[in-house]
DNA sequence: CCTCCACAGGAAGCGCAGGAGT
DNA sequence: ACTCCTGCGCTTCCTGTGGAGG
């Protein structure tokens, strides 16, 4: 083997590689079944709802049109893992016993106009053929075809459905599919996780589209647990993971979100914390580090995809935050609180964009920007009230001043 | 009590980009 | 290729709100 490489030359006295080998006796013996594609055979708690939305589908296998299903609840809660998997089951036993049944899942956060999702259809039908630049009725007419030619049950789930721009529309296209096909139909699984979603579609879009209706609730604590030692069990060597490391990623999860995504990346970061330390167990500890670790990375992704000017407003934030001035503005009470009120966080962005050469926005506007950053949970505010004058806000950020400085100092200046 | 201050946040409207219809 | 339409980000204007201060 080392005749491969002729002359290595030592450049240190150990290869970069060395402290990677080290570990050999990895902690995890299947990766793919702890990270977040992975769909379980057995969807543990939602016996219920796989129950129901296979007895609904089960109409297609006997040639006849299925209710349009409506899912919805918190991302996490399994409606995506649940229709997945029971689509797949469908198609599977319709293979088996020669059934025209076919199935289709779209994502609409890919396909987010009728049009998209009408071509994304009919692509998967005529995989042979392309569709790039044909009409959109061309595309309803190829889709009706092949109902009516295969005298298919179709069904077409659409995840994320609330991105759906002009949903009313395609929802209307794919009903009325259905009273011009001869022989054949097609059924429509919506899914979303905004729970006020159901109630902002047009009636009719409703009606049709809500035939039945399914909520996904969020697990709890318990739930999370025995889902994440199914998990544990296939993903980890035996043994190197602490059951209370378990339960304490279950509770994180149950507290914030009640979402198995959460709880079970949890618990693969806290494998790979422990796996770096060379740990032969994952333990709270690592559980708990994994989880900052975690909010850090949200935090740092979120920082860097927002607007520009949300940047320098953050910015500006943390300048003001950081040398914090003798409070010029308060008439009260000495505070030994780091408070900025909302108009003087104004002033500073606005010389802030002035200096990046950006024509600052609107006062108005950047009340809109502090509402939005309140919603991602970077900054808190609150009502001045009383020793201030005026009805202000007072802002403060919600992560250490420093760090999200140094990422955008790189991010607007670098 | 009244007035002023320093904002909050609703309503209307504007310019633009990009998709649909022709 | 061309208009037309529509959603989006934003500005302008405005009314509302709560405390300070006279």
């Amino acid at each position: 083997m080392t005749d491969l490489v002729p002359n290595p030359t030592p450049v240190s006295s150990q290869n970069i590689f060395e402290k990677h080998f080290s570990n050999t006796k990895s902690l995890f013996v299947d990766r793919e079944a702890i990270s977040p594609h992975f769909i379980p055979e057995q969807l543990p708690f939602r016996e219920t709802q796989i129950h129901e939305i296979s007895e609904s589908l089960s109409a297609t296998l006997s040639g006849k049109k299925a209710s349009n299903i409506f899912l919805y609840g918190k991302t996490g809660t399994g409606k995506t893992s649940v229709t997945r998997h029971v689509l797949t089951q469908l198609l599977e036993f319709a293979k088996g016993k020669n059934l025209p049944v076919a199935g289709l899942y779209i994502n609409c956060r890919n396909h987010s106009r009728k049009y998209r999702v009408l071509s994304k259809i009919v692509e998967d039908l005529y995989p042979e053929e392309r569709f790039f630049g044909f009409s959109s009725g061309f595309v309803y007419d190829k889709l009706v075809d092949w109902v009516s030619k295969n005298k298919a049950q179709l069904v077409v789930v659409l995840d994320e459905i609330d991105k759906t721009k002009d949903l009313d529309e395609l929802v209307y296209s794919l009903t009325r599919a259905n009273d011009e096909v001869t022989g054949g139909g097609i059924t429509l699984i919506g899914i979303s996780n905004n729970l006020f979603f159901r109630e902002r579609l047009d009636p009719r879009t409703k009606s049709s589209l809500v035939e039945k209706e399914m909520v996904f609730p969020p697990y709890n604590a318990e739930e999370l647990r025995a889902i994440l030692n199914d998990r544990v069990k296939r993903a980890f060597a035996p043994d190197s993971v602490e059951d209370s490391a378990v339960n304490l990623a279950a509770a994180f999860a149950a507290n914030e979100s009640g979402d198995a995504r959460t709880a079970v990346m949890l618990l693969f970061r806290a494998g790979e914390l422990a796996e770096q330390k060379g740990l032969e167990k994952v333990t709270d500890d690592e559980v708990k580090r994994a989880k900052k670790k975690v909010e850090e990375e949200i935090i740092t992704s979120m920082v860097s995809t927002l607007p520009k000017h949300q940047q320098i407003l953050l910015f500006s934030l943390a300048e003001l935050s950081l040398n914090k001035k003798p409070q010029a503005k308060l008439t009260g009470q000495p505070s030994a609180e780091n408070v900025l009120f909302s108009g003087e966080i104004y002033d500073e962005y606005c010389s802030m964009a002035k200096k990046l050469k950006e024509p600052p926005v609107s006062s108005r506007w950047y009340r809109e920007y502090i509402s939005e950053l309140e919603m991602f949970g970077l900054v808190s505010t609150t009502a001045s009230g009383q020793g201030f004058r005026g009805n202000s806000r007072i802002v403060k950020l919600g992560f250490e001043p420093r760090k999200i400085r140094d990422q955008l100092e790189k991010e607007l200046l670098g």
